[in-house]
DNA sequence: CCGCATCCCATGTGATACTG
DNA sequence: CAGTATCACATGGGATGCGG
Protein backbone atom coordinates (compact mmCIF):
# COMPACT_ATOMS: atom_id res chain seq x y z
CA UNK A 1 0.00 0.00 0.00
CA UNK A 2 2.77 2.16 1.01
CA UNK A 3 1.00 5.41 2.25
CA UNK A 4 1.88 8.58 0.22
CA UNK A 5 5.04 10.35 2.08
CA UNK A 6 5.38 13.67 3.07
CA UNK A 7 8.56 13.42 1.15
CA UNK A 8 10.19 15.48 4.34
CA UNK A 9 12.64 13.58 6.89
CA UNK A 10 10.73 14.65 9.99
CA UNK A 11 9.23 13.16 12.86
CA UNK A 12 5.67 14.48 12.11
CA UNK A 13 5.23 13.48 8.50
CA UNK A 14 6.48 10.54 9.48
CA UNK A 15 3.87 10.03 12.42
CA UNK A 16 0.81 11.05 9.93
CA UNK A 17 2.00 8.60 7.25
CA UNK A 18 1.91 5.97 9.21
CA UNK A 19 -1.39 7.29 11.21
CA UNK A 20 -2.50 9.57 9.36
CA UNK A 21 -4.93 8.38 7.11
CA UNK A 22 -8.48 8.57 7.71
CA UNK A 23 -9.95 5.98 10.63
CA UNK A 24 -6.59 4.93 12.00
CA UNK A 25 -6.60 6.85 14.96
CA UNK A 26 -9.68 5.84 15.76
CA UNK A 27 -8.89 2.17 15.70
CA UNK A 28 -6.19 3.30 17.70
CA UNK A 29 -8.01 5.02 19.64
CA UNK A 30 -10.36 1.91 20.37
CA UNK A 31 -7.50 -0.44 20.87
CA UNK A 32 -6.22 1.21 23.49
CA UNK A 33 -9.22 0.49 25.52
CA UNK A 34 -8.38 -2.93 25.10
CA UNK A 35 -8.02 -5.83 22.35
CA UNK A 36 -11.14 -5.51 20.30
CA UNK A 37 -12.47 -8.57 17.80
CA UNK A 38 -13.04 -7.06 14.08
CA UNK A 39 -16.72 -6.72 14.57
CA UNK A 40 -15.96 -5.27 18.09
CA UNK A 41 -13.98 -2.77 15.85
CA UNK A 42 -16.96 -1.83 13.78
CA UNK A 43 -19.48 -1.59 16.03
CA UNK A 44 -17.29 0.93 17.90
CA UNK A 45 -16.90 2.85 14.43
CA UNK A 46 -20.43 1.94 13.28
CA UNK A 47 -19.56 4.79 9.95
CA UNK A 48 -16.61 2.66 8.96
CA UNK A 49 -16.89 0.95 5.71
CA UNK A 50 -15.95 -2.47 6.16
CA UNK A 51 -13.13 -2.60 3.10
CA UNK A 52 -11.85 0.19 4.91
CA UNK A 53 -11.82 -0.90 8.42
CA UNK A 54 -9.98 -4.33 6.62
CA UNK A 55 -7.38 -2.20 5.11
CA UNK A 56 -6.36 -0.29 7.87
CA UNK A 57 -5.81 -3.21 9.65
CA UNK A 58 -3.63 -4.60 7.66
CA UNK A 59 -1.76 -1.06 7.22
CA UNK A 60 -1.24 -0.51 10.98
CA UNK A 61 -0.35 -4.00 11.01
CA UNK A 62 2.79 -3.91 8.48
CA UNK A 63 3.50 -0.78 10.62
CA UNK A 64 4.04 -2.76 13.48
CA UNK A 65 1.44 -0.41 15.53
CA UNK A 66 -0.84 -3.83 15.86
CA UNK A 67 -1.00 -7.37 15.83
CA UNK A 68 -3.60 -10.20 15.45
CA UNK A 69 -3.33 -12.35 18.34
CA UNK A 70 -5.18 -15.81 18.57
CA UNK A 71 -7.25 -15.64 21.52
CA UNK A 72 -9.01 -18.89 22.67
CA UNK A 73 -10.47 -20.04 19.24
CA UNK A 74 -11.05 -16.57 18.12
CA UNK A 75 -8.32 -14.10 16.80
CA UNK A 76 -8.33 -10.00 18.36
CA UNK A 77 -6.47 -7.23 17.48
CA UNK A 78 -4.12 -5.11 20.02
CA UNK A 79 -1.77 -2.57 20.28
CA UNK A 80 2.00 -3.20 20.12
CA UNK A 81 4.15 -1.59 22.68
CA UNK A 82 5.01 1.10 20.01
CA UNK A 83 1.32 1.52 19.08
CA UNK A 84 0.40 1.80 22.78
CA UNK A 85 2.92 4.86 22.45
CA UNK A 86 0.44 6.71 20.94
CA UNK A 87 -2.12 7.41 23.69
CA UNK A 88 -0.06 10.94 24.55
CA UNK A 89 -1.05 11.87 20.62
CA UNK A 90 -4.80 10.39 20.82
CA UNK A 91 -5.30 12.25 24.55
CA UNK A 92 -3.79 15.45 23.49
CA UNK A 93 -6.15 15.60 20.19
CA UNK A 94 -8.87 14.30 22.86
CA UNK A 95 -8.42 17.08 24.76
CA UNK A 96 -8.64 19.83 22.00
CA UNK A 97 -11.13 18.29 19.83
CA UNK A 98 -13.05 18.33 23.54
CA UNK A 99 -13.04 22.07 23.43
CA UNK A 100 -14.31 22.37 19.91
CA UNK A 101 -17.31 19.96 20.39
CA UNK A 102 -20.40 22.13 20.04
CA UNK A 103 -23.93 21.06 20.56
CA UNK A 104 -24.50 16.87 20.09
CA UNK A 105 -25.83 16.48 16.64
CA UNK A 106 -28.84 13.37 16.20
CA UNK A 107 -26.72 11.60 14.12
CA UNK A 108 -23.82 11.33 16.48
CA UNK A 109 -23.36 8.14 18.80
CA UNK A 110 -21.81 8.24 22.41
CA UNK A 111 -19.41 4.75 21.73
CA UNK A 112 -17.85 3.29 24.99
CA UNK A 113 -14.98 3.69 23.74
CA UNK A 114 -14.80 7.23 23.08
CA UNK A 115 -16.28 7.83 26.88
CA UNK A 116 -13.51 5.65 27.93
CA UNK A 117 -10.92 7.69 26.27
CA UNK A 118 -12.75 11.16 26.89
CA UNK A 119 -12.79 10.25 30.90
CA UNK A 120 -8.95 9.02 30.80
CA UNK A 121 -8.02 12.78 28.93
CA UNK A 122 -10.02 14.50 31.85
CA UNK A 123 -9.22 12.94 34.85
CA UNK A 124 -6.66 14.93 37.09
CA UNK A 125 -5.12 12.87 39.39
CA UNK A 126 -3.88 15.24 41.39
CA UNK A 127 -7.66 16.20 42.27
CA UNK A 128 -8.30 12.84 42.70
CA UNK A 129 -5.52 11.52 44.97
CA UNK A 130 -7.34 14.07 47.85
CA UNK A 131 -10.48 12.17 47.24
CA UNK A 132 -11.94 8.82 48.95
CA UNK A 133 -11.69 6.40 46.80
CA UNK A 134 -15.27 6.28 44.42
CA UNK A 135 -16.87 3.99 42.17
CA UNK A 136 -19.42 5.48 39.40
CA UNK A 137 -21.33 3.28 36.93
CA UNK A 138 -22.35 5.29 33.50
CA UNK A 139 -24.59 4.53 31.33
CA UNK A 140 -24.57 4.62 27.69
CA UNK A 141 -27.07 3.70 25.80
CA UNK A 142 -27.30 -0.21 26.07
CA UNK A 143 -23.75 -0.37 27.63
CA UNK A 144 -22.54 0.29 30.79
CA UNK A 145 -19.01 1.67 32.23
CA UNK A 146 -17.41 1.26 35.53
CA UNK A 147 -15.36 3.88 35.98
CA UNK A 148 -13.46 3.30 39.31
CA UNK A 149 -11.42 5.70 41.06
CA UNK A 150 -8.49 5.05 43.61
CA UNK A 151 -5.71 7.56 44.89
CA UNK A 152 -4.45 8.79 41.62
CA UNK A 153 -5.34 5.94 39.42
CA UNK A 154 -8.35 5.75 37.24
CA UNK A 155 -9.70 2.03 35.94
CA UNK A 156 -12.69 2.33 33.25
CA UNK A 157 -14.13 -1.08 32.72
CA UNK A 158 -16.96 -2.14 30.57
CA UNK A 159 -20.12 -3.45 32.61
CA UNK A 160 -22.11 -2.86 35.52
CA UNK A 161 -21.33 -3.50 39.47
CA UNK A 162 -21.88 -2.54 42.60
CA UNK A 163 -21.03 1.92 42.69
CA UNK A 164 -21.29 4.36 44.94
CA UNK A 165 -23.29 6.49 41.93
CA UNK A 166 -24.93 5.45 38.93
CA UNK A 167 -26.66 7.79 35.95
CA UNK A 168 -26.60 8.31 32.52
CA UNK A 169 -24.14 9.23 30.36
CA UNK A 170 -25.27 12.02 27.35
CA UNK A 171 -23.57 14.44 25.37
CA UNK A 172 -24.87 16.08 29.19
CA UNK A 173 -22.04 14.49 30.87
CA UNK A 174 -19.58 16.12 28.10
CA UNK A 175 -20.98 19.80 29.64
CA UNK A 176 -20.25 18.82 33.06
CA UNK A 177 -16.79 17.77 32.18
CA UNK A 178 -16.65 21.22 30.80
CA UNK A 179 -17.47 22.95 33.54
CA UNK A 180 -20.40 24.67 31.07
CA UNK A 181 -23.36 23.02 33.35
CA UNK A 182 -22.94 22.49 37.29
CA UNK A 183 -24.19 19.33 38.49
CA UNK A 184 -27.18 20.29 39.87
CA UNK A 185 -28.51 22.16 37.11
CA UNK A 186 -27.28 19.03 34.87
CA UNK A 187 -30.04 16.74 37.22
CA UNK A 188 -32.61 19.31 37.82
CA UNK A 189 -32.72 20.22 33.43
CA UNK A 190 -32.53 16.19 32.98
CA UNK A 191 -29.13 16.27 30.97
CA UNK A 192 -27.86 13.94 33.68
CA UNK A 193 -30.33 11.28 35.11
CA UNK A 194 -29.06 10.02 38.50
CA UNK A 195 -30.06 6.39 38.29
CA UNK A 196 -28.51 5.30 41.80
CA UNK A 197 -26.84 6.53 45.00
CA UNK A 198 -26.32 9.97 46.30
CA UNK A 199 -26.74 13.02 43.68
CA UNK A 200 -23.97 14.81 45.32
CA UNK A 201 -21.67 12.51 44.60
CA UNK A 202 -22.24 14.37 41.11
CA UNK A 203 -20.18 17.31 42.36
CA UNK A 204 -16.62 15.03 43.24
CA UNK A 205 -17.37 13.65 39.56
CA UNK A 206 -16.85 16.95 38.25
CA UNK A 207 -14.09 17.85 40.33
CA UNK A 208 -12.15 14.61 39.73
CA UNK A 209 -12.95 14.69 35.70
CA UNK A 210 -12.35 18.16 34.22
CA UNK A 211 -11.09 19.70 30.89
CA UNK A 212 -11.88 23.20 30.62
CA UNK A 213 -12.54 25.27 27.29
CA UNK B 1 -16.49 21.94 1.79
CA UNK B 2 -17.51 20.23 5.10
CA UNK B 3 -14.85 18.11 6.30
CA UNK B 4 -16.72 14.43 6.28
CA UNK B 5 -17.54 14.13 9.72
CA UNK B 6 -17.19 10.74 11.30
CA UNK B 7 -20.89 10.71 13.73
CA UNK B 8 -19.14 10.23 16.54
CA UNK B 9 -19.89 12.83 19.69
CA UNK B 10 -16.01 12.68 20.96
CA UNK B 11 -13.12 14.81 21.39
CA UNK B 12 -11.11 12.93 18.98
CA UNK B 13 -13.03 12.45 16.37
CA UNK B 14 -14.11 16.23 16.67
CA UNK B 15 -10.29 17.13 16.18
CA UNK B 16 -9.45 15.20 13.42
CA UNK B 17 -12.43 16.28 11.59
CA UNK B 18 -10.94 19.77 12.38
CA UNK B 19 -7.16 18.92 11.41
CA UNK B 20 -7.45 15.66 10.37
CA UNK B 21 -7.16 16.36 6.20
CA UNK B 22 -3.98 15.84 4.35
CA UNK B 23 -1.57 18.06 5.21
CA UNK B 24 -3.48 19.87 7.52
CA UNK B 25 -0.98 19.32 10.70
CA UNK B 26 1.76 20.18 8.92
CA UNK B 27 0.69 23.68 7.76
CA UNK B 28 0.06 23.86 11.43
CA UNK B 29 3.11 22.78 12.57
CA UNK B 30 4.69 25.39 10.42
CA UNK B 31 2.76 28.30 11.62
CA UNK B 32 3.76 27.07 14.85
CA UNK B 33 6.96 28.35 14.35
CA UNK B 34 5.63 31.69 13.52
CA UNK B 35 3.13 33.31 11.15
CA UNK B 36 4.13 32.72 7.20
CA UNK B 37 3.03 33.93 3.61
CA UNK B 38 1.00 31.75 0.91
CA UNK B 39 4.87 31.82 -0.87
CA UNK B 40 6.56 30.65 2.55
CA UNK B 41 4.21 27.87 3.67
CA UNK B 42 4.49 26.16 -0.21
CA UNK B 43 8.10 26.67 0.21
CA UNK B 44 8.13 24.55 3.72
CA UNK B 45 5.88 21.77 1.99
CA UNK B 46 8.10 21.25 -1.34
CA UNK B 47 5.18 18.48 -2.05
CA UNK B 48 2.15 19.99 -1.37
CA UNK B 49 0.24 21.48 -4.59
CA UNK B 50 -0.88 24.51 -4.89
CA UNK B 51 -4.75 24.34 -4.80
CA UNK B 52 -4.31 21.87 -1.66
CA UNK B 53 -2.42 24.65 0.52
CA UNK B 54 -5.75 27.06 -0.90
CA UNK B 55 -8.29 24.90 0.19
CA UNK B 56 -6.71 23.86 3.84
CA UNK B 57 -5.82 27.22 4.48
CA UNK B 58 -9.60 28.22 3.77
CA UNK B 59 -10.49 25.40 5.89
CA UNK B 60 -8.51 25.71 9.16
CA UNK B 61 -9.60 29.73 8.86
CA UNK B 62 -12.86 28.31 8.49
CA UNK B 63 -12.47 26.29 11.69
CA UNK B 64 -10.82 28.85 13.84
CA UNK B 65 -7.46 27.82 13.71
CA UNK B 66 -5.38 30.19 11.89
CA UNK B 67 -6.08 34.05 9.88
CA UNK B 68 -5.35 35.93 7.72
CA UNK B 69 -3.42 39.08 8.98
CA UNK B 70 -2.16 42.07 6.73
CA UNK B 71 0.89 42.54 7.85
CA UNK B 72 2.43 46.01 6.15
CA UNK B 73 1.40 45.53 2.85
CA UNK B 74 1.72 41.72 2.18
CA UNK B 75 -0.97 38.75 4.33
CA UNK B 76 0.24 36.40 6.25
CA UNK B 77 -1.17 33.19 7.87
CA UNK B 78 -0.98 33.05 11.64
CA UNK B 79 -2.42 30.60 14.12
CA UNK B 80 -5.16 31.99 16.45
CA UNK B 81 -4.92 31.15 20.37
CA UNK B 82 -7.40 28.07 19.65
CA UNK B 83 -5.00 26.80 16.90
CA UNK B 84 -1.63 27.59 19.05
CA UNK B 85 -3.73 25.19 21.30
CA UNK B 86 -2.72 22.61 18.58
CA UNK B 87 1.38 22.33 19.74
CA UNK B 88 0.76 19.66 22.18
CA UNK B 89 -0.54 17.75 19.36
CA UNK B 90 1.97 18.29 16.96
CA UNK B 91 4.70 17.61 19.80
CA UNK B 92 3.60 14.52 20.82
CA UNK B 93 3.33 13.27 17.02
CA UNK B 94 6.80 14.41 16.34
CA UNK B 95 7.91 12.87 19.45
CA UNK B 96 6.29 9.61 18.66
CA UNK B 97 7.03 9.67 14.89
CA UNK B 98 10.71 10.26 15.48
CA UNK B 99 10.46 7.04 17.01
CA UNK B 100 10.36 5.22 13.54
CA UNK B 101 12.39 7.61 11.46
CA UNK B 102 14.52 5.32 9.06
CA UNK B 103 17.45 6.10 7.46
CA UNK B 104 16.82 9.74 5.55
CA UNK B 105 15.87 8.82 1.60
CA UNK B 106 17.10 10.80 -0.90
CA UNK B 107 14.09 12.19 -2.13
CA UNK B 108 13.32 13.53 1.95
CA UNK B 109 14.12 17.25 2.97
CA UNK B 110 14.89 18.57 6.00
CA UNK B 111 13.28 21.89 6.36
CA UNK B 112 13.89 24.30 8.72
CA UNK B 113 10.94 24.24 10.20
CA UNK B 114 10.36 20.89 10.90
CA UNK B 115 14.11 20.86 12.29
CA UNK B 116 12.61 23.99 14.63
CA UNK B 117 9.75 21.21 15.89
CA UNK B 118 11.90 18.25 16.27
CA UNK B 119 14.15 20.70 18.71
CA UNK B 120 11.20 21.80 20.72
CA UNK B 121 10.07 18.09 20.75
CA UNK B 122 13.43 17.08 22.60
CA UNK B 123 14.15 19.67 24.45
CA UNK B 124 14.85 19.01 28.14
CA UNK B 125 14.48 22.33 30.11
CA UNK B 126 15.20 20.08 33.41
CA UNK B 127 18.51 19.42 31.84
CA UNK B 128 19.12 22.74 30.01
CA UNK B 129 18.13 24.72 33.93
CA UNK B 130 21.35 23.46 34.96
CA UNK B 131 24.04 24.17 31.84
CA UNK B 132 25.33 27.51 31.14
CA UNK B 133 23.79 29.71 28.32
CA UNK B 134 24.53 28.01 25.22
CA UNK B 135 23.69 29.50 21.73
CA UNK B 136 23.82 27.03 18.55
CA UNK B 137 23.55 27.11 15.12
CA UNK B 138 22.57 25.14 12.48
CA UNK B 139 22.79 25.08 8.87
CA UNK B 140 20.54 23.70 6.71
CA UNK B 141 21.12 23.27 3.01
CA UNK B 142 20.83 27.03 2.43
CA UNK B 143 18.90 28.18 5.29
CA UNK B 144 20.29 28.73 9.25
CA UNK B 145 18.97 28.52 12.62
CA UNK B 146 20.54 30.17 15.46
CA UNK B 147 19.15 28.31 19.05
CA UNK B 148 19.32 29.47 22.35
CA UNK B 149 19.20 27.70 25.00
CA UNK B 150 19.06 30.03 28.13
CA UNK B 151 17.75 27.93 31.72
CA UNK B 152 15.04 25.99 30.93
CA UNK B 153 14.26 28.35 27.99
CA UNK B 154 14.70 27.66 24.33
CA UNK B 155 14.56 30.17 21.42
CA UNK B 156 15.04 28.56 17.92
CA UNK B 157 15.05 31.32 15.51
CA UNK B 158 15.98 31.90 11.67
CA UNK B 159 19.24 33.54 10.51
CA UNK B 160 22.74 33.15 11.52
CA UNK B 161 25.02 34.93 14.26
CA UNK B 162 27.65 34.64 16.66
CA UNK B 163 27.33 31.80 18.64
CA UNK B 164 29.50 29.24 20.94
CA UNK B 165 29.17 26.59 18.23
CA UNK B 166 28.07 26.32 14.59
CA UNK B 167 27.08 23.01 12.57
CA UNK B 168 25.59 21.69 10.04
CA UNK B 169 22.08 20.16 10.38
CA UNK B 170 21.35 17.23 8.24
CA UNK B 171 20.24 13.63 8.99
CA UNK B 172 23.03 12.81 11.21
CA UNK B 173 21.91 15.59 13.76
CA UNK B 174 18.97 13.17 13.97
CA UNK B 175 20.79 10.30 15.49
CA UNK B 176 22.75 12.31 17.77
CA UNK B 177 18.76 13.45 19.13
CA UNK B 178 18.52 9.90 19.55
CA UNK B 179 21.54 8.67 20.85
CA UNK B 180 22.00 6.34 18.28
CA UNK B 181 25.19 7.98 17.53
CA UNK B 182 27.60 9.75 20.35
CA UNK B 183 28.82 12.92 19.25
CA UNK B 184 32.59 12.34 18.42
CA UNK B 185 31.40 9.86 16.65
CA UNK B 186 29.30 11.74 14.41
CA UNK B 187 32.35 14.41 13.74
CA UNK B 188 34.40 11.36 13.09
CA UNK B 189 32.62 9.97 10.52
CA UNK B 190 30.94 13.26 9.04
CA UNK B 191 27.92 12.85 9.71
CA UNK B 192 27.64 16.09 11.70
CA UNK B 193 30.69 18.33 10.17
CA UNK B 194 31.52 21.23 13.06
CA UNK B 195 31.39 24.62 11.45
CA UNK B 196 32.70 26.72 14.51
CA UNK B 197 33.13 26.65 17.83
CA UNK B 198 34.54 23.82 20.07
CA UNK B 199 33.18 20.52 18.89
CA UNK B 200 33.20 19.81 22.70
CA UNK B 201 30.21 21.59 22.96
CA UNK B 202 28.26 19.16 20.42
CA UNK B 203 28.13 16.66 23.94
CA UNK B 204 26.04 19.79 25.40
CA UNK B 205 23.79 19.85 22.66
CA UNK B 206 23.42 16.11 23.12
CA UNK B 207 22.33 16.20 26.76
CA UNK B 208 20.12 19.51 25.91
CA UNK B 209 18.07 18.23 23.38
CA UNK B 210 17.49 14.14 23.56
CA UNK B 211 14.38 11.81 22.28
CA UNK B 212 15.39 7.99 23.07
CA UNK B 213 13.27 5.25 20.89
C1' DC C 1 6.24 37.38 -9.30
C1' DC C 2 2.96 36.07 -5.76
C1' DG C 3 -1.37 34.16 -4.68
C1' DC C 4 -4.27 31.53 -5.86
C1' DA C 5 -8.10 29.06 -9.47
C1' DT C 6 -8.99 25.51 -13.07
C1' DC C 7 -8.56 21.26 -15.39
C1' DC C 8 -7.67 16.42 -15.69
C1' DC C 9 -6.43 12.08 -14.14
C1' DA C 10 -4.83 8.73 -10.49
C1' DT C 11 -5.97 7.18 -6.16
C1' DG C 12 -8.55 6.73 -1.93
C1' DT C 13 -13.05 6.32 0.13
C1' DG C 14 -17.95 4.79 0.82
C1' DA C 15 -21.94 1.85 0.16
C1' DT C 16 -23.35 -2.48 -0.84
C1' DA C 17 -23.12 -7.20 -2.14
C1' DC C 18 -21.02 -11.35 -1.54
C1' DT C 19 -18.15 -15.46 0.15
C1' DG C 20 -15.42 -18.94 3.17
C1' DC D 1 -18.35 -13.67 11.92
C1' DA D 2 -14.65 -11.87 9.35
C1' DG D 3 -13.52 -10.28 5.93
C1' DT D 4 -13.25 -9.68 0.09
C1' DA D 5 -15.09 -7.83 -4.39
C1' DT D 6 -17.14 -4.38 -7.00
C1' DC D 7 -18.37 0.03 -8.52
C1' DA D 8 -19.62 5.01 -8.11
C1' DC D 9 -17.82 9.01 -6.36
C1' DA D 10 -14.98 12.30 -3.68
C1' DT D 11 -10.44 13.83 -2.86
C1' DG D 12 -5.59 14.44 -3.83
C1' DG D 13 -1.75 15.40 -7.14
C1' DG D 14 0.37 17.76 -10.95
C1' DA D 15 0.37 20.94 -14.57
C1' DT D 16 -1.15 25.06 -16.13
C1' DG D 17 -3.47 29.57 -16.36
C1' DC D 18 -4.45 34.15 -14.82
C1' DG D 19 -5.33 38.48 -12.40
C1' DG D 20 -3.34 42.01 -9.39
Amino acid sequence: MAARDYGQYCGITRALELVGERWALLIVRDLLVGPRRYGELAAGLPRIPTNILATRLKELQEAGILRRAPRSRVVVYELTPFGRELEPVVLALGAWGFKALGEPRDEQVLTPAALTMTLRTAFRPAVAVTLPPTAYAARVGADGLVVRVDGGTLDVAPGDGTVDLAFTAGPGLHRIISGELSPDRAVATGAVEVLHGPGSLLDRFATTFHLAA
